[in-house]
DNA sequence: CAGAGTCACTTGTATTTTGCAAGTGACTCT
DNA sequence: AGAGTCACTTGCAAAATACAAGTGACTCTG
């Protein structure tokens, strides 16, 4: 699994820029996450409602780390365990993910803020 | 090439059933372009900056259209050419477009609203 | 202290999506 | 007649995703 995104910037548009970081189907779940539901463990995430599987979890926590909107930091050593964090950077993904959803309500019968997880 | 999503949303949030229908590389900058450049033809899209494949365009094209996000409309008769055009459901993703473009603008160097295409 | 369970992954494999290049059919223009 | 435009489609390779199962390092229970 790729894990890194490490390909040249598909234009100099700021939109095209943030989609190439979390412009998939799952990134923006696991932002939503940890912004409504605080630090998280690997678990919680896993075992959020969208169910997505433990390989691409993986695989999308390594990209929001390396891209700065997620640190993970150890809450045991021995064995070591990380819980995740949203950094600055992350929370200022607020504002998408609100647009996302009041136009999710107003366009998609049956859907609902917040929630889901 | 898949050309439907008809598959049941993943969840009841909102912000997941949004994803479902534009989360992906490309939905999203052919929204931007209908809006910021007004209506196009296939060729239009396909030469924008971010240079999408034809066949991906083509797809994006029938699923957004499917979910009502845009219209396309003939121009011409024989041969038969449309232009797309935004619904309102369309131009109500403006704010996802705008909290995205301003996300990269303060955290992506080197990107800018608009332009690019 | 053997065995079951938890946690955070990893591995293997199948399916789906994406990307690239080239081709096609209907037409217009020279 | 021949070249060009337009909106795709096709073929195929590569990458991403999904699902299921396995792994290693522990802890907890009987």
């Amino acid at each position: 699994m790729s894990s890194a995104r490490n390909v040249a910037p598909r234009s100099d548009c700021a939109i095209a820029g943030t989609l190439d970081l979390v412009g998939d189907r799952w990134s923006l779940l696991i932002v939503r996450d940890l912004l409504f539901r605080g630090n998280l463990r690997f678990a919680d995430l896993a075992a959020s409602t969208e169910a997505m599987p433990t390989n691409t979890l993986t695989d999308r926590l390594r990209r929001l780390e390396e891209c700065g909107i997620l640190v993970r930091h150890p809450y045991s050593e021995r064995p070591r365990r990380y819980e995740y964090q949203l950094t600055e950077r992350g929370r200022d993904l607020a504002p998408v993910l609100d647009s996302l959803a009041t136009w999710g309500i107003a366009h998609l019968p049956g859907t609902r803020r917040l929630g889901a997880g």
